[in-house]
DNA sequence: CTGAAAGCGCTTACAG
DNA sequence: CTGAAAGCGCTTACAG
């Protein structure tokens, strides 16, 4: 690997003049510069990384924290926030974490070793320690996961996910249904949140009590499975459930055919988030749409912005959500309470 | 942040010694060695990457090049790749690609940029230079995704494509199915891979002149829907499908049901992958299993032997498949051929 | 067992 | 406009 001394013999300048051209310092005479970038074509020259980070003391990379299990939106999530960073001029470097403490020191740690320029959280960390550490070392940070507000340090770019799990329940309370179940994940805040608002709409429609939760490990389809199962065994009667995730929501829907019950003949399902799959799914998934494209941009946006110092103004962002009404729901009719068929042959 | 020579001096001693016990090396007397670590715990110090990495002229982290789009099925591969890379020891850098020329460039020019360790290719890169930098850079790199053999200096950890397309449309046949039309992706050798071992079955049924192929755009859910529909608007006559990944499969599923036709009913559907979601659509969706996490094993294991020096001796694996027969596929019956219902109005 | 010194490849005042 | 020099934070022969 050629470097920066060697380059600059080979042009017959110094060091420092060719480091102005590579990094497009002014005050460099003109034919010289064309010198240099010629030879520094002809040699494929690439400035190491290592070295540079050294000396400027920043690394020119955001850090994405994100649960090592992410699901499909937050795939897609990462995806727009990887690109709009990337205009920005970032690198992009990421600390998948999992459920456990240990897993967080791990991330933390290699956090403190990189020299971050900053770091959007697609993950809340349970340990205090974490958003402690980006406080006192100044390390900027955004958030798409954690309450708006909660961590006073980490402006947050969400939907209001309390709303929008009114939103969802008050669709299902208007085509008629009254027994609606919610299936809940486990482990992150939203979930406490879209609980309450499950509560409050049917509070809100005199309902409360036929709430009627169960709550998955997790929020993936096999989580969604193995809780609707669950659910169906206990013998309660619901009409209408609402999944605190789209993937939930397709084991859902899985566990209810394997019951011989139909949706949305049977059961309505109403999921959370629209990710690309669900309007491919046979039916179609009612679901409330997260902002994805808006929510990665803002993120980035105002991750960027904090790098430059531009000071934001403090607890982020609250987008819309939309409800997306598809196949999955529908009216009750004659408005009976299921009774779920008993298992097994 | 606190650093070696301020920690050296807390503790009374020199950088070196420092160095040496924050990296395990041997020859430091035991007391000085706790004294050491008690003030590292205290002030919390991390040592600077950057530093260190530009000294030992390595970054200890495998790049890793995937697609800027890549689905579900490289979302799971490259979850269990990062996991055994991790327990090797290395960090992950990922480099997402897009299908061009431009795209790739950038990506080479990063690649130069970070010292890397190693490179684990989730992706094809069009452009020879891109390889032949590889091999006279001398950086070790395992793919996932190129044909075996295809590119010399990497070998390439991944399933017989062709035989897999065989026995997915043997199965097919065996069902009864004459008229199978594959529905294939787009940009990556292991769709045609897959298309050869679509039409070298046919020949072997002695039905090759009823080969009927459409290519999407891309591999996913939508472009697997397009392609679909116009399959079905041209009028061609099938009643099976084999598409070439799984997310094909289900945007297929999607455009069959749209037009009134029943899968399996009237069309049966064979997708490639098994992605997790597969086994919870309704119907489950019949498929090729490819071994994800023993390639994702595979590969990692093979690159770090690959990067200790312990040379491959080249061509690297070739993993079983499995079929997976479930509900999207099943037996033609009266075994006529479909004609598609014409267009709504 | 330990430290002083050199060096990794870059950037940036500083002096011209 | 340009170069010599110092320095970023670490590691590693080398000499003791």
């Amino acid at each position: 690997m050629v470097n920066i001394v060697e380059i600059a013999q080979l042009v017959g300048v110094s060091p420092s003049t060719v480091s102005r051209v590579i990094n497009g310092k002014p005050y460099v005479k003109a034919e010289k510069k064309k010198e240099i970038l010629k030879i520094v074509e002809e040699t494929g020259y690439i400035p190491n990384k290592a070295a540079r980070n050294m000396v400027l003391r920043r690394s020119f990379t955001v850090g994405i924290v994100i649960p090592d299990d992410f699901n499909m939106f937050r795939r897609q999530l990462f995806s727009i926030i990887e690109r709009h960073l990337n205009a920005f001029g970032y690198h992009t470097l990421f600390f998948f974490v999992k459920q456990d403490e240990e897993s967080e020191k791990t991330c933390l740690d290699r956090l403190k070793s990189e020299n971050l320029d900053g770091i959007i959280m697609l993950h809340e960390m349970k340990s205090p320690g974490f958003y402690r550490y980006l406080e006192s070392a100044r390390i900027p940070a955004v958030s798409t996961t954690c309450g708006s507000g909660a961590v006073p340090a980490v402006p947050t770019v969400t939907l209001d996910d309390e709303s929008a799990a009114v939103d969802a329940v008050n669709h299902l309370i208007g085509l008629g249904h009254r027994n609606i179940a919610m299936l809940n994940g486990k482990g992150f805040s939203y979930g406490n949140r879209r609980l309450d608002g499950y509560l409050k709409a049917l509070e809100a429609a005199g309902g409360r009590d036929c709430a009627l939760v169960i709550e998955a490990d997790r929020y993936s389809s096999q989580a969604g499975l193995e809780a609707m199962g669950a659910l169906l065994d206990s013998g309660a009667g619901f009409t209408a459930v609402f999944a605190s995730s789209d993937e939930l929501a397709i084991g859902a829907m899985r566990a209810l055919r394997d019951r011989g019950l139909k949706v949305p003949g049977d059961v309505s399902v109403m999921g959370f988030d629209d990710i690309d799959i669900s309007n491919y799914l046979c039916p179609r998934l009612s679901t409330i749409r997260q902002p994805i494209a808006e929510i990665g941009e803002q993120a980035a946006l105002m991750l960027h912005r904090f790098i430059r110092g531009e000071k934001e103004d403090g607890a982020g962002a609250v987008l819309p959500h939309t409800l997306v009404a598809r196949e999955s729901t529908k009216g009750t009719g004659p408005r009976v309470l299921l009774n779920p068929v008993p298992r097994g042959p």
